[in-house]
DNA sequence: TATATTTTTGACACGAATAGTCAAAACACT
DNA sequence: AGTGTTTTGACTATTCGTGTCAAAAATATA
């Protein structure tokens, strides 16, 4: 499953590049790249996107990851998530039929 | 669409009672609570707790309005909502299937 | 085994976002 | 005009997210 953190591990860890180095191209601590990687932490959308740049990825997929990891957090613990999930996707794209009317 | 804001407050107008006796009774002030009718706010998680026991409607309905509302909320804005969406849902939808096997 | 390097952990600080109060303004109805 | 209800916006308190730092743990290497 393509979470966030396991992406960009994976992509560090084929170039042997230490946390440090790329930790300080977004200009953060070590430790929370650290976390984020193993998903303690969630990124902010802004390391995403840098991150998508540093290993030259398409941004979107990035993007993919980590929202639906923010997604599943939020609804982590409740009983109605998978149909919360099923009735946001709905909203999305009643919303997104109403948008295009105008 | 089930917006949690829209059900609450036809439920409340069909019992003609004013949001003063609502808001009392979940123990905050009536602007919060004309807030959240409106979707200018999100209720607590105890507060939908509260309403449902209040307005005799099931419980769980309710936080799936209340859940689904808050994901809407955090995908807004992104392009990738929708993906994002179908990928959290395959994400819970996996958990769920490793979580039956211990 | 010793030492250098990297990674992980946890305590703490700070700013931003959230949840709330309060009072006044706007609205609705006799 | 007078009553009750709802909405608005300024303000406050608390919670949560994002980050630093330093030490501990793990890993690699001489």
């Amino acid at each position: 499953m393509d979470n966030l953190g396991e992406t960009i591990r994976n992509l560090r860890e084929e170039k042997e590049l230490p946390l440090r180095t790329v930790a300080a191209f977004l200009d953060i601590d070590q430790a929370i790249l650290s976390k984020i990687e193993r998903g303690q932490r969630n990124a902010t959308r802004e390391q995403v996107v840098k991150l998508a740049e540093y290993f030259k990825i398409k941004e979107s997929d990035l993007l993919v990851s980590w929202l639906s990891d923010k997604l599943v957090y939020e609804v982590a613990d409740e009983q109605v998530a998978l149909k919360a999930l099923q009735v946001a996707e709905e909203k999305v794209k009643y919303q997104k039929s109403k948008s295009k009317k105008l």
